[in-house]
RNA sequence: GGCCCCAUCGUCUAGGCAGGUCUAGGACACCGGGUUUUCAACCCGGCAACAGGGGUUCGAAUCCCCUUGGGGCUACCA
């Protein structure tokens, strides 16, 4: 396990010094790639110098905020396998871990810089703000917020509040020029005059990120901030922040960023997008039916198509449930219902904006702690590329010892809708047996799942039932399959493989001439786990009737097809 | 618009900081072949890149500059 890594590198001959670092997302929904991803290099770098790695929550949004979202966080996280060491459900010696519940820690240095006037109050509203801002825009000049000539004081404060103005707290900008030492971009510098007195303390009283997360970050011994390249630009404002409060300014890891296919970021609204396209391709569309599938009117619908408006996450998935559209998996959970193991999406993301340096790409977490080092971050943004993200799925799929996979599987199996949840474990893991090579929990589930199934709810497949069973006297060969069945004992997959490969032998055909007739007859397409493995399953019983089931449906069929 | 970051196969990347060993290596995808009871998996082979232009140097993918292209930031969001 990870565990086994930590503090033993750092005692190894001292060479490493154990590092604190920071996952602080702002809950405002499920965890995705990108989030996913800054966490886990927060936590290899902990892991790989026995370091810390804590889980802070950033919800100074109140508007924008839910405590389920959090949970989501939390779920997700744990679910990759990402163990903070200090943060919610954890707890140590540096909280709270909720920046909402610091407000009077941030008080206290918001005060500070008030009193060093470091830091004033502001009075301006919404309108007037985004009055000034269009006036600058249309001169083409930057709009920098500049304090006045003389600070307000508290008369003007009180003032400002009777009037009903809103009170906000800016902090004094300097007018210099501020570098940025940066892991991964070296030494960046930031002009003179490129930053405008912002905002840090919020007229709800709550204070702003940049605030809360330069207080925190040193609070808390943060040694490492490692986040997006996105956060490069706002760097010069926290180092002025430190600088004004006497903190030390920690070290600096700007990640690049990971964009999707389409170009920009990775983001949830490409869902919407895919599943807009979908519903536009389907001929006559039934759009009442679909729109009650999502429990929304048909005018919601209609806006959402018309790029009018957005609909819910949750909406869309189920709609898209419903029509059998595939959406592109964005956040962590979605890569789990679709069957993506938790080994291999940390494995992929890992190696998105990070290489080993060496030839071997498939790591187990172990290895990818061991080997992981800052100094090999990529500059370059990268491309979240599916495929691959697959493939590595699939060795995945062949790594991970029997009892995890099960454990996986289960847990899939709990929250999509299978007829498998009836299996006990034993019977799990036999079907995870015998589909070694899968690429996909997901597919395992869609190739077993006709074992399940009442006999009378197979579904045949038009094009397996014309090529195999209606075909070269398919249904012929299907009928003395079952009558040598019968006369079988029980069904072990050997006695099966006897006399299915006997029987071929018999007729001088290949083997395919008699396994896929009775493939299609036990599952209704061409497509399922090996046969023998999968009469065996079945059992005997089942597998007569449904011969026989199929037999009686297509033998009518069979007789047109003789005349012609 | 302003500011910042970035630039090697279609994609992720190695090599770059210490210039020659790079006729640029690996992985995914793709194409061809093999194996095979289906789909996969598996095995073998192949295609494919230093964005463009200037310098510096005996020598540049590697160092410098410009152009172009991509990305980010420019909120009482983080």
């Amino acid at each position: 396990m990870a565990e086994k890594f930590n503090g033993e590198l750092a005692r190894r001959g001292g060479l490493v010094e154990p590092v604190v670092t920071r996952f602080a997302p702002s809950p405002t929904g499920y965890l995705h790639v990108g989030g996913a991803r800054t966490a886990l290099f927060c936590w290899l770098m902990a892991k790989h110098t026995g370091g810390t790695m804590i889980l802070r929550i950033e919800d100074t949004d109140q508007k924008r905020n839910t405590p389920a979202a959090t949970q989501q966080v939390i779920d997700d996280l744990r679910w990759l396998g990402i163990e903070w060491d200090e943060g919610p459900e954890v707890d140590g010696p540096n909280g709270p871990y909720f920046q909402s519940q610091r407000l009077d820690i941030y008080q206290k240095y918001t005060q500070k810089l008030l009193d060093a006037d470091l830091a004033y109050y502001c009075f301006d509203t919404p309108e007037e703000l985004e009055a000034t801002r269009k006036e600058s825009q249309a001169k083409k000049e930057n709009f920098l917020y500049r304090r006045p000539e003389k600070l307000p004081d508290e008369k003007d404060v009180e003032k400002a509040r009777a009037e009903g103005r809103p009170v906000v707290i800016r902090f004094c900008m300097p007018n210099e020029e501020i570098i940025v030492n940066d892991i991964v971009r070296g030494e960046v510098k930031f002009p003179a005059g490129e930053f405008g007195d912002f905002i840090i303390c919020k007229s709800d009283g709550y204070p702003t990120y940049h605030f809360a997360c330069v207080v925190d970050d040193m609070l808390m011994k943060i040694t490492h901030v490692i986040r997006g390249q996105e956060h490069l630009m706002n760097t010069p404002c926290h180092i002025a922040l430190q600088k004004a409060l006497g903190f030390r300014t920690p070290n600096y890891v700007h990640m690049s960023v990971t964009i999707s296919e389409g170009g920009g970021k990775l983001s949830k609204r490409e869902r919407g997008k895919t599943l807009v396209k979908a519903i536009k391709q389907i001929p006559n569309a039934d759009l009442e039916k679909i729109a009650s599938v999502g429990g929304i009117t048909s005018d919601e619908l209609n806006d959402f198509l018309n790029g009018k408006s957005q609909i819910e996450q949750e909406i869309i998935s189920a709609i898209a449930d419903y029509l059998g559209v595939h959406l592109p998996e964005i956040n962590v959970v979605d890569f789990f219902e679709s069957g993506y193991l938790p080994e291999a999406m940390v494995n992929f993301i890992a190696l998105l904006g990070w290489s080993s340096g060496g030839k071997k790409e498939i790591m187990t977490k172990d290895e990818l702690i061991e080997a992981f080092d800052l100094a090999r971050l990529t500059k370059t943004n990268s491309l979240f590329d599916r495929d691959k993200l697959l493939a590595f799925n699939t060795e995945h799929m062949k790594l991970v010892d029997k009892e995890t996979l099960l454990g996986h599987f289960k847990k899939y199996l709990a929250v999509i809708d299978s007829p498998i949840q009836k299996a006990d474990d034993d019977m799990l893991k036999r079907i995870l047996q015998i589909n070694e090579g899968a690429k996909t929990l997901e597919m395992v589930e869609h190739k077993s799942r006709f074992l399940f199934l009442d006999n009378d709810k197979i579904e045949y497949d038009e094009k397996a039932v014309q090529k195999v069973l209606l075909k070269d006297n398919g249904l012929a060969m299907l009928q003395i399959i079952r009558d040598r069945l019968d006369a079988m004992g029980e069904l072990s997959e050997k006695a099966v493989e006897d006399m299915l490969r006997g029987l071929a032998e018999e007729k001088q055909v290949g083997l395919g001439k008699v396994a896929q007739p009775l493939r299609v007859a036990i599952c209704g397409n061409t497509i399922s786990p090996p046969i023998f493995d999968s009469i065996q399953l079945l059992g005997k019983e089942n597998t007569l009737i449904r011969i026989d089931n199929t037999l009686q449906k297509f033998a009518a069929e069979n007789a047109k097809n003789a005349e012609k």
